[in-house]
DNA sequence: GGCCTTTGACTACGAGTGTAGGCATTTGCA
DNA sequence: TGCAAATGCCTACACTCGTAGTCAAAGGCC
């Protein structure tokens, strides 16, 4: 399933807060200027491809999301792995780094994570 | 510039080989089963869209690029990053590592690449 | 009870994408 | 020299996406 970049923003609206009306939602949404009948048109077709329920509650519905953020995350990462790097998870990290221009914390923290990877195994 | 899905399989060939008639490049293309006329579709949109530079010869083109693969994977990488996770680094390769499976050699290239990072600043 | 507001359902519409088809021209080969 | 093959140019068409608009029903307020 794929959820558009429009989408997305509804989603974590949803993710961050599960169980709002769409006026809440649409209320929430920052760096876009939507108009409300966009918010639910996204929500509309968010509900059709499976990732929102829409519980009824008196008049109007309320959302909750179907797929974890974590998931879909996931998903992503692993779709651009292997699209762009063969599936290969060093070379999007290089790239990570040029792209992004790692501060010291970022490199640290990276650092922790791959001690913990080490551990693990 | 926005590269699709289906345009990056063409840019792939062109980036391997540069300099290749139409023809060429439909032959190469691997994991697809399009007609000659839709490889060809695809290789007009990426002229359009300043991707690639398309050099008559004879009575056909050559096609070379004009964006390099490594600024492509830089600038989507730096996409996901943004969209994903805030910009952060290190969630994205958390994700990585859960959504991966990274190998032994994977952990050892990554480590080698914190090292390198660290080594530069 | 009539009217504004809220909500959902349905429709719209232009740009981008995936996937070609048709036509005109050139050209290599029989 | 005439015809099939190759090539480019233009067109098509259904589907997704971003971004709404219209309409009708259902309440709430005066």
């Amino acid at each position: 399933m794929r959820i558009s970049d429009a989408e997305l923003s509804v989603m974590e609206i949803v993710w961050s807060a599960p169980g709002l009306g769409a006026a809440e939602i649409a209320g929430r949404i920052e760096g876009h200027d939507w108009s409300d009948k966009t918010v639910k048109t996204l929500l509309a077709r968010l509900v059709e491809k499976g990732a929102l329920r829409a519980e009824p509650e008196g008049r109007r519905y309320l959302y909750h999301p179907l797929i974890e953020r974590a998931e879909h995350r996931k998903s992503m990462v692993g779709r651009l792995a292997d699209t762009l790097f063969g599936g290969k998870a060093a070379p999007l990290v290089a790239h990570l780094a040029d792209a992004r221009d790692l501060s010291d914390d970022d490199i640290e923290e990276l650092e922790s994570l791959v001690r913990r990877l080490k551990d693990d195994r």
